[in-house]
RNA sequence: GGAAAGGUAGCUCAGCCGGUUAGAGCACGGCACUCAUAAUGCCGGGGUCGAGGGUUCGAGUCCCUCCCUUUCCA
């Protein structure tokens, strides 16, 4: 029976693009949703944009400009990246979206009326000047342990402690540098520790297969915690300003971007009904229904950093919510993805952008294929190591995989027209198919992708294996062992096409490909094509080409001379007078739920790519003031003959000229640059490029949907200034 | 400080409830083959299964201690 999936990954904060540990996860979910699929299950897969909360108001504000518009400029970046990895989500939304108020202000109303919402005062700390409550990531001070200094609000980076924000020595606040003052306001709360709840969560959270083991565990440890352990009850509102949702009946203050943000997978679902792509889709009923049927399995996909979220307060709010809101019925949880072993170093960009991947020009199902051979069920680190990469794409796909059809297709068209016929060991075969097919759905089904993997590509040797044992090279010269040698090819392809159809949740172009050109379908693979011996071939297309390892080079690469004018807009942004960074790794892992599955990963992806992702380290005016930024006259621009990129601009620089390569190619016509003022690093060491040296580079901002754009001086700046 | 997960060949990883000489892929060496966008097959070298104790007829697999990595919590 076709049974009903809800399935949502984590939302990503919509303040910078995705990094590859949001593509994991939406890989690892989008095979999963592709699985059942196939299997002739009806799926709807949705995500959103997480837009609210403190770092995004803060970032808006810095760029002068509405949260509103921020969110939406990220939003716009989004859809090119999820089609580029082939990432089928039927609908993609926003936590700042009608929907999501009204949803969240009911649940909160439906809360509030179970009697698991009070009220009570909190203390804290307030900066006088922007005239708001500080989260302990924007107030730093020396550290009472350590006397480090400017340490954060929370934790001290260097000795690792722990500690209030009030206890920090002359602390001050990380967005105007004044010295916060201790105010109270009255905070409303959810009453986690309330006993319905506590019953509740135990009983929901020790059902048989519904969390991994170890994620059930957790719970437990945190349900059953005593003392200065025992669960805490959950501050929900946030005072003015903030960006997010007003709470009904307490003027001033707003929902707490994690109250809202799960809330974002019903509104997503909720837009997607409305659009009529559910009916689409094969759900006739209305999303209220549909959400609160019984039938309807509802599935979440999530890092390891946010289970409690998504364990405690999110089944707890819809339990206590009622109908039609139902809790989730599964919670898959995964690791963090790793480079090279380590976590990605923010200062020395060793991070994987998959922006950049896709931008130049890497292969999508390679990525998907080699994070699914890496995937597991439970919640474990998966490494991204490039060597392994390289061989595991070009030794499993091409050389195992793709190359089957490739040796065996040849021989069919050439001497048999197209015509497959296995002979008399037909029936053997499908039985084999059909016990293969059989495991690999089981691995599938338990996101055991890996095993899924190994299991397919160990058939992949036994084809090879065969045909080689056959010698169909050899039987191609005897015209008395011409059956013989359709029999052998037609197996072989019999063969592939199994593993094809097996292969399709993780490479659904490969295996659209290989059902409609090769084996004549006019529809993409089902699940039950596996066992199908097919009846005819059409001659060999190639599938899929080798990774060259100077791709990986090119991936790696972040300071290069293309990087070179898109790194700069974070130096230039994040030093605005008066302004820190407003979205600092630790801080948006802290308060964005869509920091799920970042690892490590968000900073490096960042600067990899030029976005403006913040960076955690402040500058001391020292350091700031070994930047040697002047004011530069284009007096000539050109294009470099065989750069795709890269424009040679000299810049005047009123005592002394330069020659710059600058990456602005896209944007820019080199005739309409002569003439006018930008600023450049003046004392950036000079860099050897193919096409001449580069000494030094001119500022440009940038990111995922749009730029990059020249800094300009304002009129009256004359070469030769120094910009500080 | 407490907790969780992990530490198995050069690399990436399998090894269910303990059981014959510890496996795969890649990499490496040799051989074979030539159908395949240099792909494939066969053979081989290579591991004191993080360290040390213990339980057991027998432990990578269970227990204890320690070390290392990653993460979570307060």
């Amino acid at each position: 029976m076709a049974e009903k999936f809800f399935v949502t990954t984590a939302l990503p904060y919509a303040n910078g693009p995705f990094h590859i540990g949001h593509i994991m996860e939406y890989i690892q979910a989008d095979i999963w949703v592709r699985f059942q699929r196939m299997l002739g299950h009806q799926v709807h897969f949705v995500g959103a944009d997480d837009a609210h909360g403190a770092p995004i108001m803060l970032k808006a504000e810095a760029e002068r400009i509405t949260p509103q518009e921020l969110v939406a400029r990220i939003a716009a970046g989004r859809p090119k990246y999820l089609r580029g990895f082939h990432i089928g989500f039927d609908h993609w939304h926003s936590t700042d979206s009608p929907e999501n108020v009204a949803l969240s202000q009911d649940i909160y109303r439906r809360l509030k009326a179970a009697g698991l919402v009070y009220s009570k005062p909190v203390e804290q700390f307030y900066d006088p000047v922007k005239g708001m409550f500080l989260a302990d990531r924007y107030i730093k001070g020396e550290c009472p342990n350590c006397h480090s200094k400017d340490q954060y609000g929370d934790a001290c980076e260097v000795c690792s402690s722990v500690y209030a924000p009030t206890d920090l020595i002359e602390p001050y606040s990380v967005l105007t540098g004044a010295k916060p003052v201790l105010s109270t306001s009255d905070h409303l709360f959810f009453r986690l520790s309330d006993p319905r709840c506590v019953d509740f969560l135990n009983a929901w959270t020790g059902a048989p297969g519904r969390l991994q083991p170890q994620v059930a565990n957790k719970a437990r440890e945190w349900l059953s915690g005593k003392g200065e352990q025992a669960l805490g009850d959950w501050d929900i509102s946030r005072d003015a300003p903030y960006f997010g949702i007003p709470i009904p009946d307490a003027p001033g203050k707003y929902f707490y971007v994690w109250l809202d943000a799960p809330i974002g997978y019903l509104a997503s679902l909720q837009s997607y009904f409305a659009s009529g792509k559910a009916k689409e889709n094969g759900e006739p009923r209305s999303f209220e229904e549909f959400l609160g049927a019984p039938d309807t399995r509802q599935i979440h996909f999530i890092g390891k950093d946010i289970i409690y979220f998504h364990t405690l307060f999110w089944p707890a709010m819809l339990k206590f919510a009622g109908p039609p809101y139902k809790v989730p019925d599964n919670v898959y949880v995964h690791g963090f993805i790793t480079v090279s072993g380590e976590k990605m170093s923010k200062s020395r960009g060793t991070g994987i952008s998959p922006l950049r991947y896709l931008d130049i020009g890497m292969n999508p199902e390679w990525l998907r294929y080699y994070i699914a051979a890496k995937l597991n069920a439970n919640v474990e680190d998966l490494d991204f190591n490039p060597d392994d990469f390289i061989a595991r794409i070009n030794s499993d796909l091409i050389g195992k995989y793709v190359n089957i059809a490739s040796r065996a297709a040849n021989f069919i068209t050439r001497h048999f027209e197209g015509a497959l016929d296995c002979g008399a060991g037909t029936e053997a075969l499908r039985r084999q198919a059909a016990d293969l097919a059989q495991q690999v759905r089981e691995s599938y089904a338990a996101r055991e992708f890996g095993r899924a993997m190994r299991e397919i590509m160990a058939h992949a040797d036994r084809i090879n294996q065969d045909f080689d044992a056959r010698q169909p090279w050899v039987l191609a010269k005897d015209p008395a062992r011409r059956s013989e040698l359709q029999e052998i090819c037609s197996r072989t392809l019999y063969g592939f096409k199994l593993l094809s159809v097996l292969l399709t949740p993780v490479l659904p172009e490969v295996g659209g490909r290989v059902a409609r050109e090769l084996f004549g379908l006019d529809r993409p693979f089902r699940w039950p094509d596996a066992l199908e011996p097919p009846q005819r071939v059409n001659s060999y297309q190639h599938l899929m080409t080798r990774v060259d390892p100077k791709q990986l080079d090119a991936l790696f690469e972040t300071a290069g001379p293309v990087a070179a004018s898109g790194t700069a807009a974070t130096p230039a942004a994040e030093h605005a007078p008066g302004r820190a960074s407003s979205g600092a790794k630790p801080a948006a892992a802290k308060s964005g739920p869509g920091s799920s599955a970042s690892g490590a990963a968000g900073a490096a992806a960042g600067s990899a790519t030029g976005e403006s992702t913040a960076s955690a380290v402040t500058l001391s005016i020292d350091e700031f003031k070994r930047l040697d930024l002047r004011v530069a006259r284009i007096v000539a621009a050109e294009h470099v003959a065989g750069a795709d990129k890269l424009l040679k601009l000299t810049l005047d620089l009123g005592t002394a000229t330069r020659t710059v390569f600058a990456g602005i190619k896209s944007a820019y016509d080199p005739a309409a640059l002569t003439g006018r003022l930008t600023v450049m690093v003046a004392n950036l060491a000079p860099r050897k490029m193919k096409f001449g040296i580069s000494e030094g580079m001119v500022l440009a901002a940038s990111n995922e949907s749009g730029g990059p754009y020249l800094l300009s001086p304002d009129s009256g700046a004359t070469p030769g200034m120094r910009v500080s």
